[in-house]
DNA sequence: ATTATCTATAGATCTATAGATAATGC
DNA sequence: ATTATCTATAGATCTATAGATAATGC
């Protein structure tokens, strides 16, 4: 019966409550994004240009609306990421192109960038988004003999931190040349996994693909 | 005249003032730990065991609480850092000195360290505290030919990414062996900085100073 | 006498909900 | 007929201050 279909086709009434709460999230997120938590439910639904009751249509509570916010931003990260490293073999290459591409995608949408920045480095150990998705790159290239590192865990810490380092650095730094500047750390950071410097720096002046379109955000 | 005398000896007066401001600003870093900062003056004031009113008597607003806390959290690093330094000559020691430091540090005072967390990354770009320490000893590291690295900006940024990543990781895993564990990233930070690996391990395996007693905070 | 603390409170603000209105489904 | 939105508001909470109390200085 209908009631059990998970999948019916999204219907009018469907797509209007989903821009509604597409409205808030995309307001939190601009108050996330400097650090601005301390904000009225009313402040929130004037940004998104939506009634003040609706709020509680769609989030008990301005804390749960914030980390709905988070969540759809590291999604939209993970998609990104899974966009740009398809087609490539080498983990190694992987994990190099997934940190080079970062590092440009904060010109591109530096506002949501800021929402990862204002998590810190809280999003290295959440159990879904990036944290994965980079463990298991960095597994990969230890099996594969390319890093050379006693533990992976460690290695994502230490990369993941330094990768908001960078995006920290881009956003205080608005003249800076991000692709220049994301390549440099790059290497250097797969220098700190066992890769030569010649290695390392070769591997950061590869090609690199288009950059996905996230007009949309 | 006396008035314009700035070193006046602290009056008992003065000490009591003293001890309110400290008080409070303890248990903001208590709610800060905790990312805690939607929180009523009046819950401050309860945890801090001080009269509501005498908030009014040290700081404009609950943001300059938290802002002075921050800062009070970032002075006791720096004093921790200058400790733990002293005595060393070569500009590389002195950085992975304080490195390993910092991550048994977390094993003291995990609390004070959660603060530092909580700001994430704009630490690394505060024109005081820990960013300008750590960018002058890696400048120095680097005229010393210690360090091979096209920018310290950069290096401070991956460094200083890595080591919150580090603290990150001791934070949510109480079990590890926190020396160990900053022993070896700060080896492959050094790695990273271009040491060969040899000597970033051996330069990662030297004895320590005493721990500062911290006992205070 | 001076200064900081405390308690009490007025007024502002904020949250959660009730009930009305508008949009969509059938 | 159903569902989501909107407006309006009661009650709760929070801030900032006034005035009383306690501690210290001289």
């Amino acid at each position: 019966m209908s009631t059990e279909a998970a999948a019916e086709r999204p219907t009018r009434l469907d797509r209007r409550k989903e821009r509604t709460r597409a409205a808030l999230i995309s307001a939190a997120c601009e108050f996330l994004a400097h650090g601005r938590t301390a904000v009225s439910i009313q402040q929130i639904t004037d940004a998104a240009d939506v009634g003040f009751g609706s709020f509680y249509n769609h989030f008990d509570s301005k804390e749960a609306l914030f980390e709905a916010a988070v969540e759809s931003v590291l999604d939209v990260y993970v998609a990104f990421r899974d966009e740009v490293v398809a087609g490539y073999e080498d983990p190694a290459e992987v994990f190099a192109v997934s940190f080079r591409m970062t590092g440009r995608l904060q010109r591109q949408i530096p506002e949501m960038v800021r929402v990862l920045l204002n998590e810190g480095t809280r999003v290295l150990t959440r159990d879904k988004g990036l944290a994965p998705r980079a463990m298991h790159d960095i597994e990969a290239a230890i099996s594969a003999g390319r890093f050379d590192i006693e533990s992976a865990r460690l290695g994502l810490m230490a990369a993941g931190g330094a990768l908001l380092g960078l995006l920290q650095l881009l956003d205080a730094e608005p003249d800076l040349d991000a692709g220049e500047v994301a390549d440099l750390m790059t290497a250097r950071v797969l220098q700190g996994f066992g890769m030569s410097k010649e290695d390392a720096d070769d591997l950061c002046s590869r090609d690199l693909p288009a950059q996905p379109d996230l007009s949309q955000f």
